[in-house]
DNA sequence: TTGACAACTTAGGACTCCTAACTTAGATCA
DNA sequence: TGATCTAAGTTAGGAGTCCTAAGTTGTCAA
């Protein structure tokens, strides 16, 4: 079984980009797992966990709101809100933009354990803290495309991505913040780039790919 | 609400780890959703095309073997098992290293179905396709350097990195493939370092750090 | 031969997640 | 003024994921 196989590796190997899948699996598993350990030493289970952060994260929203950004059914959302209530950690109060919805605000203990969950998925950037800067940034730069691309094939649910906002203004000046926020009228780099603007308002199909062949602009 | 606040990005927005862990976070997330509707539509749960795909990746496993794998508990796995077994998907023999164990392998059919979900998560090998090159390759590194680092901490179960295998001899000569794999003796490069080499062999905790301090020296 | 060990297996419970089938407040329109 | 539509939730039911705790059972060591 052993002997001179220089041929080994790339018969055996798969391309980089396959490669690249398994290692994001692989990376998935350890975030799977921390989230839940993490949301049982916080008494919550999961869900409820991303439910409170993003509450904490986005202000109020409806529990239609929830399940897209979560990516699950509004049945799931439904038990899981209907056990977070009970816990006294939510409340509900009147959506004045639909009849039937209902706004869902954390309470103050609620919030406090919504902040915390935020920062469960913090642990990986310990595990990016040994990475060089620029390779920080490459990693961050492939990530921001990978997202974008994923959300184009309809398989990212939500995403407060400047790239896909509307006050978003790709390569409007030259130097290090090229890039531009409308509402906020502030230059940015793409290391400022955000993945969860609170602010982010989806832009229209065509604009939005407008917006993406400008930022992938090179030069 | 809007004005020219220059500074809104720099105080809003979180360090880029934190940006790359949520930007993890939100890819991950995807991961989870493909493989729970991929492993619908063929007819399995999640865990047993999991369980499938391991058998004919490393060949027969015991039970014990895979919950190292997939990072679930036995009885998870005893569960999943049984199931395959009564579809006839996976067949049990005696394990001749334990008294207790048995060896599991895939009959003809659990082979096929194992081998497509294998490339299950290649879904996301499209979404790298858009990189250029380097940008791949730069993602690669940085996704080894993550996982090792997971590991360490404990976060990741088994894994068949290069980085960690008795059998890896980093940076041994210069050139575009400086390190070598003494089981199948053979030259290579930082692109072809493998995650789950069946043949890994775990080095000891000394030998462990010394390779990986040897593979990250730069220069 | 008795006990320890290791690898399962069983039992039981909480949570996740789905689809399908209601329920209901307001809007629309005849 | 109703009849119908729409959209947001809720309820019911079922498969699957995970865990901990408590057996089982071959083998090996004392």
């Amino acid at each position: 079984m052993t002997g001179t196989r220089p041929e080994f590796f790339d018969e055996n190997s798969e391309p980089i980009s396959a490669r690249i899948a398994m290692g994001l699996h692989k990376i998935g598993l350890a975030m799977k797992q921390q989230a839940w350990q993490q949301a049982n030493e916080a008494g919550l289970s999961a869900t409820q966990g991303q439910i409170l952060a993003a509450l904490v994260a986005n202000g109020p929203l409806s529990g239609k709101e929830l399940s897209e950004r979560l990516g699950v059914t509004l049945p799931t959302i439904s038990d899981s809100v209907r056990v977070l209530v009970e816990k006294a950690l939510v409340t509900r109060s009147a959506d004045p933009r639909h009849p039937r919805a209902s706004l869902l605000a954390p309470t103050p203990k609620g919030a406090s354990l919504g902040a915390r969950a935020r920062s469960w998925p913090e642990f990986m950037a310990d595990a990016v803290a040994d990475l060089a800067p620029d390779e920080q940034r490459a990693f961050f730069a492939g990530i921001v495309k990978m997202i974008r691309m994923l959300q184009e094939q309809g398989l990212i649910p939500i995403n407060g991505m400047c790239v896909t906002c509307k006050h978003f203004r790709p390569r409007v000046r030259p130097g290090p913040s090229p890039h531009h926020c409308a509402f906020v009228d502030a230059p940015l780099s793409s290391d400022q780039l955000r993945l969860d603007c609170p602010e982010h308002e989806l832009a229209a199909e065509t604009a939005r790919r407008e917006l993406w062949e400008q930022f992938m602009r090179r030069g």
